[in-house]
RNA sequence: GCCCGGUUGGUGGAACUGGUCAGACACGCGGCUCUCAAACAGCCGUGCCCUUGGGCAUGUGGGUUCGAAUCCCACACCGGGCACCA
């Protein structure tokens, strides 16, 4: 998830000031001694253990009782050599968010676990040569280090990590549930896969075939039940990388048809993999998004990912087959005058494959077939099997590439339209997909720009069926480009049986797709762009398939009792990987080399037999597709979580009508990937019962990335961003001049700073103030190393005005506070609270600032009262120096579970308000006015002003805008 | 190409639903105090331009309004997403 490929964890910088004349100064070693003594403290104490309803976190009933707040980051990958500041600014976010929330009445869960198993992980294994296992370990511990040294208040006994076989036993059995299960539409849900064998067996449901199901082979069982499952393994076109030397999913290759793990290039490839069926809940996926809150940003993202249109489906007799097409322009079926199919279509394979020609395509080229259509082509069969080639061999980076450029060649078919009855040439070009709708399109070249391009390379007639709203005329020949408005009359268009003449669009739609169903050759349908998720890779570093075939090929499940089914340790774990450009390579799982493992005896119910184990793994999605139901319950060996359990921190309440985590924090790169296979599993296991929400996140907010500047020598190289002066406006290296971006902070930008090295030189507070105060947290903003000493500033102020440098007692006083810092003091407290709640820490931040200075300023000791609150209202924001002043003060309970202060309303507005006397719009005059002052007194008292009745200078007055107590507008006749 | 965001001092950023002279808080910069000196700390100043007083300022140009950083239109630039999706 939030990646760490960067930055080597260098150790303390140096550079704190050391010698002092004060000894109880907060220095940086000050802040470290504090820091390291209240983390110990809290790990002893357990001061962040949440307590559970029930089972082995059971604990406090007054805390139960509270409501509670599940907070959650999304979880880091432990690869590389630790973090940089940019990776824990979610972290220390949700903890000020969830520090905050403890000491305003709520029983808190957060923590943090780490997502281990994937790509990241392992590539990193295979650079260092070393197991992944013991990389990945080494790297949590490191990690766990840093993160500690921050003083994140999570609950350790949460804290999960996906490569433990204890966690990822329950991956494979949610695996194995999606497996036993299929989509039901008329309960619109999943169910068990054996309720569609009782319907099979009772002969409710008809086998393809028509044959009794007790007549059918196991394999033959197992094909059908395949067509059902929610997860299949199937044969079809997927992503194939030869220079990650595995398959990925269609949401892990880039726009420009790149794997988005190394920027490889990506082919098309027939290979049997295993699918998640995530197209069964494309409407759900999609429904379900009202009531989640979530940036809007991110649901548009997810809408236009699943892709939802409505159209029909139309099918064009060709012969003694036909093709069915799907277009979201029914409308315009008079004018579609050729037709298209993916170059993968099944009507026309065959033709490559040495069975002489595919089902369409005829031995000869049709009389009078023009030149351009054949590809200069002998027969229509050499034709579409060349084509075929070719486009095979293509990349995705090429067939982008060439988007703009129409290739094709003609069949040598002809269908019928059915409206028309016109004969149309078929089509084979590669701009057709044939993964989505039915990999074939009916061309309107008139009114769709795709269209016309093909139908301008190939001379191809075009007819215009929607009349222009501009002046283009009604004659296509004479275009520059389609017409593609929805917005326009249907021209053009009657036929023996129908007529769609002087419709508007929508109506001509619903009239043509009611005809084409009375017919029985068409009907309205929704496509969706979404596709099925290909859950299989030909990596090491994942979780195992608890899935074993038998000697016909039929896929078993492990029985629970078997799980987990441990990855086997082994020497040669690197994935077989190829020349990057290589198209024509296949995919070798890691496992498959181990034949002792692959090869086992199992007695799965009808005796012991030999099987042969599925060697492919888990994406690195599905540790974290269900992470957070572990967090709640991550000992149970019994079952993934306590219903209770579940029901009590995730459960459906008022708001949250699907329930889900209260808070989740990270970034927004993973709004198709991470939280839509989240989705969809949680809505699985919602499904069968397991939970009690059907939503995992009820509300995500993305924070920003922290940037820094990369600065480049002239020959574009990143230098060492720490050693670069800055002097009369430009940036020098060595001497040499060097320009200055912001980019991403990394260790290749050679701009990474690292967590240790601000806590050495300032400590974790002000590290955490600093990444807190830098701006709001959903913007990106650049890194400022210089700037850090602000906060430390703000600390030191802090400390002094309570502790006496010299001899390190508090120097606070019993006794009143004084009117002005009352007013101070509650207004910031009222600030901050909102800001807190709002996630606004940067204004809170400013806020506790601004009160700090006015006891500074003031340079009398301050009140006891004061101090306290003060305290109180930086514990979450700065919870070591927070813990040390409230013991200072003489408390002697943890300032976490303290009570946040509550600002008093009588202290919140001021006294007098200063009001503004505008004429016009320009200020005249200011008026010092209770905040209660009534519109009318404000009024008299405004225009009795001295300064106004001289402004007016006797003019008339035409209008006064009162808006009490703060502004009086005038406005002159 | 389409769809989302964004653009405020030298810098990061404030400004609740249009309502005090926009610039909180912080960095940086300048000055002063303390000091033998420095560091630290404290105080003062710091949008721009004309050196009274004023004028101009929230990417640019229009508009709505008594009043616009905030709302509307157009344009420019920056960032992100999607991209032959029928």
């Amino acid at each position: 998830m939030s990646e760490t490929t960067n930055s080597p964890a260098a150790e303390s910088a140096g550079g704190a000031p050391t010698e002092t004349t004060a000894p109880h100064r907060y220095t940086a070693a000050l802040a470290a001694d504090i820091e390291a003594r209240w983390q110990e403290f809290w790990e002893a104490e357990g001061t962040y253990e949440a307590p559970n309803p029930k089972g082995d976190l059971a604990g406090d009933a007054g805390s139960v009782a509270r409501p509670k707040k599940f907070i959650m980051d999304m979880f880091p990958y432990p690869s590389g050599a630790g973090l940089h500041v940019g990776h824990p600014l979610g972290f220390i976010a949700t903890d000020v968010y969830a520090r905050h929330q403890r000491m305003t009445g709520h029983n808190v869960l957060h923590t943090l676990g780490f997502d281990a198993f994937g790509l990241p992980a392992e590539q990193y294994a295979v650079q260092t040569g070393t197991h992944p296992r013991v990389s990945t370990e080494a790297n949590i511990v490191n990690m766990r280090r840093q993160l500690r040294r921050l003083g994140l208040g999570h609950d350790g006994r949460r804290s999960i990590e996906t490569i433990d076989p204890a966690y990822y036993k329950w991956t494979q059995w949610i695996f194995l549930q999606v497996f036993n299960s299929w989509y039901d539409p008329e309960a619109d849900a999943a169910r068990p896969i054996d309720t569609l064998v009782a319907q099979f067996e009772a002969g409710d449901r008809p086998t393809p075939d028509g044959r009794a199901w007790s007549g059918l082979s196991p394999l033959e069982r197992a094909n059908i039940l395949g067509e059902y499952r929610l997860a299949y393994a199937s044969d079809a076109p997927v992503n194939w990388c030869p220079g990650l030397g595995t398959v990925l999913a269609n949401e892990e290759v880039t726009a420009d048809g790149r794997s988005e793990r190394g920027n490889y290039p990506v082919f098309k490839a027939k290979l049997r993999q295993w699918n998640m069926r995530i197209t069964a809940y494309a409407d759900r996926l999609l429904n379900g998004l009202d009531a989640l809150d979530w940036p809007e940003a991110i649901k548009l993202q997810q809408r236009n990912w699943i892709g939802r249109s409505e159209g029909a489906r139309v099918d064009f007799p060709v012969g003694d087959d036909k093709i069915t097409v799907f277009t979201t322009r029914q409308d315009t079926l008079f004018g579609a005058t050729y037709m298209v199919l993916a170059p993968e279509h099944p009507l026309v394979a065959g033709a490559d494959n040495g069975n002489g020609t595919g089902s369409i395509v005829p031995d000869a080229w049709p009389e009078g077939t023009h030149d351009v259509w054949t590809g200069g082509h002998a027969t229509p069969g050499d034709a579409v099997a060349a084509y075929r080639k070719q486009a095979a061999s293509k990349s995705d980076v090429e067939r982008q590439a060439e988007a703009k450029d129409k290739t094709g060649v003609f069949t040598g078919a002809f269908a019928t339209n059915p409206v028309s009855g016109e004969q149309v040439p078929v089509f084979i070009a590669d701009y057709v997909l044939m993964g989505y709708g039915t990999g074939a399109i009916m061309a309107v070249p008139a009114h769709d720009t795709r269209d016309f391009a093909f139908a301008r390379a190939f001379e191809l007639p075009m007819r215009c069926v929607v009349e222009p709203s501009d002046d283009r005329g009604t004659d296509p020949s004479t275009w520059d480009d389609a017409f593609a408005s929805y917005d326009a009359k249907i021209v053009n268009s009657s036929g023996a049986d129908i007529s769609l003449d002087g419709l508007g669009v929508t109506e001509a739609k619903a009239k043509i797709t009611e005809w084409l169903a009375d017919q029985g050759i068409g009907e309205g349908t929704v496509n969706f762009r979404l596709r099925d998720w290909l859950f299989s890779r030909q990596r090491y570093w994942g979780e195992p398939f608890p899935i074993v075939y038998d000697e016909d090929g039929v896929a078993h499940a492990l029985p629970e009792s078997m799980l987990p089914l441990e990855l086997p340790e082994v020497e040669d774990y690197s994935p077989r990987t190829f020349d990057p450009d290589d198209a024509d390579t296949q995919p070798e799982t890691p496992l498959s080399r181990n034949e002792d493992w692959v090869n086992v005896d199992l007695d799965l119910g009808d005796g012991i037999k030999r099987y042969r184990r599925e060697t492919n793994t888990m994406p690195n999605w599905a540790g974290s597709c269900w992470y957070e139901m572990r967090y709640l319950d991550p000992h149970n060996s019994d079952a993934l979580v306590d219903p209770e359990i579940e029901q009590y921190w995730m459960g459906p309440r008022d708001g949250q009508p699907a329930g889900g985590v209260d808070l989740y924090v990270g970034g927004a790169e993973h709004a198709v990937l991470h939280l839509l296979y989240a989705r969809f599993w949680s809505q699985v296991l919602h499904d069968l019962g397991h939970v009690s929400s059907s939503e995992p996140f009820h509300k995500l907010y993305n924070q920003g990335m922290i940037q820094a500047f990369v600065y480049r020598d002239s020959r574009g190289i990143a230098v060492p961003a720490a050693e670069v002066e800055e002097r009369d406006g430009g940036y020098y290296y060595q001497g040499e001049k060097v320009s200055r971006v912001l980019g991403k902070m990394g260790k290749s930008l050679k701009n990474a700073v690292t967590p240790d090295e601000i806590c050495a030189e300032y400590g974790a507070d002000t590290l955490r103030l600093y990444e807190m105060a830098m701006g709001p947290l959903d913007v990106s903003r650049p890194w400022d190393t210089r700037a850090v000493v602000g906060q430390y500033r703000l600390l030191q102020r802090l400390w002094r005005n309570v502790v006496d440098e010299a001899t390190g007692e508090v120097t606070v006083v019993d006794g009143e506070p004084d009117e002005a810092t009352l007013r101070a003091l509650h207004k910031a407290i009222d600030g901050v609270s909102q800001d807190m709640a709002n996630l606004r820490f940067n204004t809170a931040i400013a806020k506790v600032t601004e009160l700090n200075n006015h006891l500074t300023k003031a340079g009398t000791p301050v009140p006891r009262t004061v101090a306290e609150q003060l305290v109180l209202l930086i514990a979450p924001l700065a919870p070591h120096i927070a813990e040390e002043l409230w013991r200072k003060l003489g408390h002697t309970d943890s300032v976490v579970h303290a009570d946040f202060p509550v600002a008093d309303p009588a202290y919140v507005v001021d006294e007098t308000v200063t009001c503004v006397v505008q004429i016009k719009g320009k200020v005249k005059a200011r008026l010092e006015v209770a905040p209660s002052i009534s519109d009318a007194d404000l009024e008299a008292t405004a225009l009795a002003e001295p300064a106004v009745v001289a402004a007016l200078d006797g003019a008339g007055i035409r209008k006064v805008i009162v808006r009490a107590p703060k502004l009086v507008n005038i406005v002159p006749a």
